[in-house]
DNA sequence: TATGAATGAGACTTCATTCAT
DNA sequence: TATGAATGAAGTCTCATTCAT
């Protein structure tokens, strides 16, 4: 289990460590990513990192859970505008901003997301289709008339829709295909989105 | 691969270490997935595996490549059927077939896809994305009347449902949602095609 | 030991083994000859190999043998020479002769020879020794006059100059040195030998 | 070298790896020298021993460094003696030097030297005939009067000289001839230098 | 005799983790 | 608390040799 520091001091090593460890693995490739490379990285001993890590697990865990935090966050920022909006503009901005997000710092997130399946970034999905399912609900209650009547099962269809959109992204920015562009799939996935539930 | 095995013997060989590799994949994960368990599993020595894979990656490949053969052997089959069937039909039906396939011998194929972005299965996908675009494109051309005048741009649609739908089974097959059934998580699916295409 | 093949079918077998090993070991190094190469090399199985020779050992042993058999024929054929000729001329012949011997077929037995020390070629060099003593002893007996009263201890002389010349030798035509030229080298020799003995 | 030990104990583990090395090639010959005996050798784990050194070729490198250092630093101890000599005194002492030194610690070096072609040590060749040419050129400028007219290309004589003498000394002290004693065959050296050089 | 698949000891190397300083 | 040298289990791969066919 992870220590929790309580000095601001050792707070900021601990994100450090994390930082780094992102860093390595968006340089070098997860299985590269050795103690080693990474507390050089930030430039403390190896010793130090086990001062708050108990193993490289609980490290990993802890990038995952960074970044499922700024996904979150995301999310949270488009649920939050006060500007009316429809649904599809709504989905193309939080898509542009995961994008963006993930692509930022030279791809560093969608290094580490890539590698979800050994790092258990699975885990990290049923906390971001929760937010989705909370925050989409409140935005679809609030406007009860443009609900279609046969929407049938809604978290259902939120999990898809939040599964497909997510992965298929994943795989598109790691490896795009020639066959389609960023604003193509963005849109469509706002199609897709506006299908599902209006 | 580094010997073309000539004999029958040597043929069966090479068969039953790609299994056993999917076995030890399913059964102890990726990373545990050594040379050492896998020939135990076949019950041959180490040397023996190097006589017919230059390294472990190889086999890996191998083991991916059988199981995409697999996969689109049946998105092929159900492009034969000479019955008339509606869309939404299609891909339930296909649907379930390839649920059953990777549920099959306790999820053997299963698991192993589930280490996808280590064993490179995305350029497999590949492969299986231009199956269905030409199996459904051969599908629509066949029902022109029914193709909605705005399906936009089909490539890109077909893009993102086959890795939609995948992916998103690939997830919840490995760990299923309480939220949703497989029946609902099919019949959603098959909406969404529906929705896309039609 | 090796086996003596009796039949002539299985001498000419045995040859091209022999060859076929020199060839690769001047092809890919001493490391990489490997009896699967060098049964490769000749079109044979493994288990071939193995009738003809007890173990790699044996082969190489073989190998030194014909290397050693073709330089004393290059020394016999010089001291076979009737013509009256100078010690300088009949060193700077030899050597000639030693040196294309050795380049020949892409460096073939100069790659072979490189590696002596791991194939105990020094064992080969005795009879090189034995060979070069008798054949020059022969050669200053039949020209008394121009010996030199105070030689000295022939042999020792003898020993020094076989095994000085053809170590440099080796040395030279395996990584030449840019500040003599092959001729230079053969005059110096010839002149040292002159001084030596005359 | 991996990592430049800043510790003097770190200095010293190195020092006894190199060490090891050199018995454990004496010992069991550099075929038999394996990362595994070389640590026993020492006392410590594999794993140290890749802390001070990528892989084993490293090592060798470190070997052949050190000696061709002790080398260099007799023909140095030689070229500062004060007192006038002549040169066969001068090529008898060190000789001698060599000698004693090759032969110490059970023909530690010796053994380890024997393996130079597969160890590259002929590139270490290059420095100490770099020396040999600088010291012996001091020298015999020192004395013009006696330096003989014709002593043709100093360089390539000096280059004959140093291999001539060096590799037979090597094959004579790892497998000694009958024909010759060490007083001998140093003396007769002692002779060649000077007839090549005066 | 010939084949070549099979063997398996053993080589090199890595790296998470520990612990004395 | 911080350091980083030391550990050693474990992994991948090679290759001389055997032996059933």
């Amino acid at each position: 289990m992870r220590k929790i520091p309580k000095q601001e001091r050792s707070r900021l090593l601990v994100e450090s460590i994390i930082d780094a460890t992102a860093i390595v693995i968006a340089k070098h490739g997860l299985a590269a990513a050795t103690t080693a490379r990474i507390t050089d990285e930030v430039g403390i001993s190896i010793g130090s990192l086990y001062q708050y890590f108990d193993n490289k697990e609980d490290l990993y865990e802890a990038v995952l859970e960074r970044i499922v935090e700024k996904l979150i966050t995301l999310v949270e920022k488009q649920s939050l505008t006060k500007e009316p909006f429809t649904l599809s503009v709504w989905v193309t901005t939080l898509l542009n901003d995961v994008w963006d997000f993930l692509e930022a710092d030279n791809g560093l997130y969608l290094q580490v997301v890539r590698n979800w399946s050994q790092l258990d970034f699975v885990s990290g999905m049923d906390v971001l289709e929760q937010k989705m399912l909370s925050v989409l609900s409140v935005y679809l209650l609030q406007q009860p008339t443009r609900i279609s009547p046969n929407t049938g099962d809604l978290p259902a269809r939120l999990y898809i829709l939040t599964n497909s959109i997510l992965f298929t992204l994943l795989r598109y920015i790691s490896k795009p295909s020639p066959l389609v562009s960023r604003q193509t799939l963005i849109a469509e996935f706002a199609n897709m989105v506006e299908r599902s539930l209006l």
